[in-house]
Parts: structure tokens; C-alpha cells; sequence
DNA sequence: CATGAATGAGAGTTCATTCAT
DNA sequence: GATGAATGAACTCTCATTCAT
């Protein structure tokens, strides 16, 4: 007579053993991906050659094969996982707030907070940056299937709603809301764009306080504002 | 009275052979130049080879060699020279006002047309946007000697130089109108890009009348307002 | 009494667990070996990578090197039980015949029944033809060791041998005999090449036709056949 | 005034210059395609990569897409001229006959002729045998285009025409003669295929033997024999 | 026994560049 | 000035095979 737990515990969870192997396995790929990013980022992504990515990552070409099916994939992936980083500052930036004192957090933090986070996180991590300007490069992005550059860019997208929500709790029409999440959008882009390659010492003038007097001078323009400064 | 040594002469006063030579290299210079940005617009910065140039414009591989030591040097010319269209462009925005009949054009039209001509001439042209954006990637312009990249950087910058004037003649001290001047180029760059790579459609917004908006408002945000109005 | 060395007894009498290991272990190498067909059928001897056959075995690549030494050593087992199948479907051939009621099948039926079983196996089963052909690439059989060679070569020729019998059954000489069987051979190999690649269609015949007719026309030829018809 | 001969030299035919570059380029092909048919002779179609043909050629492997856009190009190229130079024997095979003393060659000795050129061809050129093999290999052509397949085909077929066309005139229906050329066309390739691979030592007979045998036999089983036997 | 990670060689193909003619 | 032959390095990707676990 078999034990019950035998043939149960094999097929509901994975033994101890796989599980180590999948955490290992895991890793591996985890830092395929990260050689892959230093390689895109000092490289470019036409110059970092599969070859590239993985004597970084301390292994032959054949070898990535067998975690990545493409080169494609290794960018999508990479891609992927960054704008859910992404997503994540931006959803996380108004979480203090939410668990502060009086309440609700006002509209023009709300966007502030939201606003910066975006901004920040591509300051902070311009590999990201880079990583997500191929997403700009001619009409249809290079190398990424339709199915992933529709999901990609979907993600982009989906990391100025929590900017676009807060202008509309700021007065804003739904149709007022959009153009100026869309305005906000291009704004940032530009920035980063300046800030990261340089060029903004063409100018010198920081990006940090171009992007707040940006936003504050939004927050300015909110249409309701004589009336329900604080509201909600 | 000529110096014997003829080699000098030869390079002061060419021979009419001479010239006629010379200028026709620059004609077929131009030839190739033209074929490049043919190729260059229809298959890419990457995917335009030297070849394919060569074909289009009616020669061998070997023969563009003849009048650039490297494909690199195809491309920062053509990077050049559209940089010089784009400087151009923006300083005959201001002519026709200029030979206008009341004297000056005021300083907030001033404003608006240099703006507008900057941001047209990359809506019209998008491949010339392509060219432009390859000094964007990556932290050090990839293919490009510094002294390309110098060069180049710096007739982007003086397409800039007539709004930043008009900004100071606005009233916004030389300060400020730097400030301004470098938000408004970073909003520009995000808009065109935007518009350019089709992104704008997430957000169901026209870059052009958000272009406008920008600078209406920059215009409204003029310290000196009450006073030198002027305006119109 | 047995021997003091367990080593030689262990040889000449294996244990029951033993036994069970080794008839587990055909029964695998047969599943391999199914899976190979499938593959070799399917994707073509050079189309089916031992990943693929491991695929369809449910195992890993690495797996199938505990059955086999090597994939080349795959195909040729698979070639050598094909070769087994066609001599059996040739040696069963008569059987029929020789449960007859009236004592011996005549010769000419006999050759007829040979010949249309080699004949047919390889209609009805071109892929095993496929396999068979592999033999006929290029001078030296590709990637087969000598031994290997030789012994195919060698199952291959017996398949003929009961049409020679026959033969020299109807009347043939020894000499005669094989100078026929040998160009029934040809007959039938290219008779069968025609029709596996389609090239009959070239000709607008059925091979199965042209086969009987070959036969016929063989019989016909019988020498003796005046006298001694239902000889031997 | 221009020179009338001038531009119409030009135009009409190529320069001394022109045709030595053309002859030579010529000759570069043709080298390259003897060491082609050498790799794939020795290596197989699959064994015999590019690489491996430059280096027979003593050229690197770019350096053959100067002259062929792709291997497979290069296989059919030579496939291609293999069955010019067959159906050149085939023709040529009854000329000699026609300028005989006695009138018109007898259909017999057409047929006899016309079929031993194309068996000689390949027995003697047995390279071209292996060219050819692989025209029968698996369903479709392996790495030939359907343009170049049915092409090849149909030459293939061409060399048999001449013999159809002696049947006939040997008494043969239209029906009849098809038969029986492609019976013999069979006949000719398994013979072959025994002969090349070396198989016909497993019966220990020649197959030129058999071959002449094969075609007397034919010509002995012509319907109108009894009458008109030199007929024509 | 079986896995899965990894190797290393090799596939066809492309490309910027050089150079004798 | 232009050609076209040629190089050599690079590209992505596939494969049979090995081996520690």
C-alpha cells in the first residue's frame, strides 16, 4: 500500500531538490540578464552581440540558448522587467501618504509624488533608460515582435495613469486630463533625454529643477483651483 | 607677379582644371550624400549598408571611399548637414515679420515662429529626426569623433539660440530665458518623439496642438508682462 | 557447486533484479528507438536532431546516451531492424504457398511472391526505403563504422536470396541465376526510387505495373521451361 | 561631332578590357564549381559547407557570394550544367551513326545508342551521378527551390526523350514506348546506383553487362519484329 | 538512470574595408 | 576616379556530445 503523501507531494509541490534547481536556474538568469544589460548599455543594443552578453556573463553563445530562445527575448525580457520596475515606483510613490494622519492625500501630492517617481526612476537608473529608448527608435521597434512591443509599450503607458487619475482629482476633465498627462509625458521624456545623454549641459541647467517647476506649473494651472483647493 | 614655387601657387589660385575637378567631386559628393539619406530613411541608420548606398547612388562599394574615408563620415555629414537645414529653417522663420511693415515683430511672435519653425522642420522631415536622434544614443555618441560629435552638438544648440534671444527680449532675464529656453527644447524633443514613433496615439493626443499650448503658455508665463506688452 | 569467483557466476546466470534491469532497459531502447522512426520519418535523417528524437522519447538529450553510444549508432540500429523486417516479410512470403494443399508451390509463383513481397515492403513503407537509401549515399556509407557496413550490406543481399533460389529452381544456372537476380534488384531499386520521389510521374506509369511486368517478362525467359516445368 | 562608331562601340559590344574581365570572371565560377562538385563528391551535399568549398577553392567564405548568392545556387548551378553536359552525350550519341555509309542508323542502334550514352555518362562520371542522386532524395529536394526542381526535373527527363523516341519508331506505341522508357530508365538508374555504391560486387556481376543485356532484351521484345525488321 | 548545464565547433550569411587594376 | 575581387571578422543560431549532480 502506497503512501498517501508519495505520489501527492510529487505532483502538488515541486521535492526540495527541484526547488533549489529552479532557484538556481533562476539566478543564472538573473545574471545573464544583468551581463546582458551592461552589455546593452555600453554597446548599444545593435553593438552587444550575443557572443558579448555571454562571455560577460562568464559563458559560451550556445549557452544562453538554453534560458533565453532568442536574442530578441533577452531584450524583451530585459525590457519587460524594467518597466514593471517601473510600474512599481510609480504605484508605490503615493503609499506613504496613504497611510499618513489627516487622511487622504491631496490631489497636487497625489501628482507630485507620482509625477517624480517616474522621473526619478529613470534618473536614477539611466541603464533603464536606454533600455526603454529602443522602444523610440524608428516606427516599428527594431528586433520585437508585434506581440511584445504592444505589450511593452502598454506598460509604458500604464505607468502614467496613476498621473492621469490625480489630474483628474485635481479639477481636470477627463479630456483636459489626458492632454496634460500626455504634455507631462513628452516633458519627462525630453528631460531624461537632455539629462542622460548630456546634453542638458548644452544648456546647464539641471533637469531635476526643470522637471518640478514643470510640474508645480501644472499643478498651477488646475482649473478649479479658486474653488476646492483641498478638495476631496 | 607669381612665385616660382608652383606648388603654392596651386593652392592659392587653382587652375581652371582644377577647378572644374574640384567641383565636380563636390557634385558627386552631393550625389552620394543624396543616396545615403535615401538609404538611411528607408532602411534605418543599421540596416543601410554601404553597399546599399553605393547601389543607389550608381556606384561600387570601393568608389564611396573616394570621397569619405568612412561609412561614419557618410553619416555625420548627412547629420551636419541637416543640423545646418534645421539653423536655417529657424532663422528665416523670422523674415517675413522682419520685412514686415510696422518695424519689429514683437518679441512674443518672435517666440512663436522660431519655436514653430524648429519643431515643423522635424515634423516635416521625420527622417531628419531619425539622423538627429542617433547623437542620442547612448552615453557617448556611438561612430561619432568627438570633434564630429563637438560640432555636431553645437549646431543643435544654436538652433535654439534665436528663442532664447526672444525670450530675453520677452523680459526673462539672461537667467531665466536659459531656464525656459532648455524646458522648451526638452518639451519639443518629447513631443516629436512621441509623435514621430506613433506613441502619441496611446494617448489620442495631436502633438502639434500640444506644441502650441507649450508655447502659448510660455509666452503667458512673460515676468514683464503688464508693462512692454506689445503684444500684436 | 558454484565457483568461488562471483564474477563469472554473475555472467553466466545474471539475478532476477538483474534480469528485470535488462529487459527494462530494451523495453526503453526500444521506445527510443520508436521515437527515432518517428523523427527520422518525419524531419528527414538530417532534419531530426537526437534533441528531437530525445523530445518524442519523453527525454533529455543527454538520456538517450545511456541506450546509445552515439546517434549514428541509432540510425543503424534502426536500419538494421528494418532490414530484419524486410527479410521476414520476404521469408514469410511463401509460407502460404508451402500450407498449400498440393504439395510444393511452383517455382515461377514461388519468384513471383519473392520478388512482390521485397518489392511491396518498400511501397508500403517508404520510410523505411528512406532509411535503406542512406546506405546508397555517396561512395563510403556516411557516417556508418565498416562494421556496421558490412553487415547491413550483408541483410540487405539476403533479401535476395530467396528470389535467387527460385530462380535456379525454374532453371537458371548457378551463373544465370545470379546475373538475374541482380538485375531484378536494379529493377526494383530504381523502380522504387522512381516512385518514393515521385519521379514516375515524369513518366505517367505505375511502378507496381512495371514491377509484374519485369517478373513476367523474367519468368518468360525461364530456359528450361519446356522441360521439367514442375520440376523440384 | 562625335564619331559614329564612338557610342555605338560602347553600347553594342563590350570593351577588349570588358571581355578579358568577363572571361575571367567566368573562369573564377568555374573553379569555384570544380571545387564545389570535389566537396560535394567527397563530403556529401550536407557535409560540404561553404566554408569547406572556399577553402577547396582557395578563397574565403565570403568571397564566394561574389559569384553565387547562396550555397544552394551553387548546388543547382552545378546540378544544372551536369544535365546539360547528359542530354549533350545523349544527343551526340547518334550523330556519328547518321553520317554512316548505309543511310539512316536502324532504330535498333538508335535505341542502343541513345541508351548507353546515358548509362556511360554516369558510369563514367560518377560525380555527376551524386550531383544528380540528390535529386532523388526524400520528397521534396531537399534546399532546391521548386523553380529549380521542376527545371531539373524536366532535363532529366529530356535525356530520355531520344530513346522514346527510337521505341516508337522501333514499332512501339505511343503507350508502349512510354512503358518501356521508363522501365528502362529505371532499369539504368538501379544499375547505377548498384554500380556507384558499389553494391553490384554483392552479386558479383558488372553491371555494364547487365546493361546491354537489359537493352537487348528490349529490343528483342519489339512488337513488329516479324515485319520490317531494318525497317526505315 | 536521467537531468540539464555547458561546450565548442560549425552552419550560412553579411559587411566595412582594402587594393590591384 | 571607379571597379570588382577579396578579406576577415562578425553575426545569430543549431547541434552532438560530455559530465557533475
Amino acid at each position: 500500500m502506497p503512501k498517501p503523501e508519495d505520489t501527492e507531494a510529487v505532483i502538488d509541490r515541486p521535492t526540495p531538490r527541484a526547488r533549489r534547481h529552479q532557484a538556481l536556474a533562476v539566478a543564472r538568469r538573473e545574471h545573464i540578464l544583468g551581463a546582458a544589460r551592461e552589455a546593452f548599455f555600453e554597446l548599444g543594443l545593435e553593438g552587444a552581440s550575443l557572443r558579448e552578453i555571454a562571455k560577460r556573463a562568464g559563458y559560451t553563445a550556445g549557452a544562453i540558448y538554453s534560458y533565453f530562445p532568442s536574442k530578441e527575448e533577452v531584450y524583451a525580457t530585459l525590457l519587460a522587467e524594467s518597466l514593471e520596475r517601473l510600474n512599481a515606483r510609480v504605484a508605490r510613490a503615493a503609499l506613504p501618504e496613504a497611510a499618513g494622519a489627516s487622511g487622504q492625500a491631496p490631489a497636487a501630492d497625489e501628482l507630485r509624488l507620482r509625477a517624480l517617481a517616474f522621473f526619478d526612476f529613470y534618473r536614477e537608473n539611466p541603464r533603464d533608460l536606454d533600455l526603454g529608448f529602443y522602444l523610440f527608435q524608428g516606427m516599428q521597434p527594431r528586433g520585437l515582435t508585434p506581440q511584445w512591443n504592444e505589450r511593452l509599450n502598454g506598460r509604458l503607458r500604464d505607468a502614467m495613469r496613476p498621473q492621469e487619475r490625480a489630474l483628474r482629482q485635481l479639477g481636470f476633465s477627463n479630456e483636459a486630463a489626458t492632454t496634460e498627462v500626455t504634455a507631462l509625458f513628452a516633458h519627462t521624456v525630453g528631460l531624461l533625454l537632455l539629462s542622460h545623454t548630456g546634453r542638458i549641459r548644452m544648456f546647464g541647467r539641471a533637469s531635476d529643477d526643470l522637471f518640478v517647476r514643470y510640474v508645480e506649473d501644472l499643478i498651477g494651472r488646475t482649473p478649479t483651483r479658486q474653488r476646492g483647493r483641498r478638495r476631496r
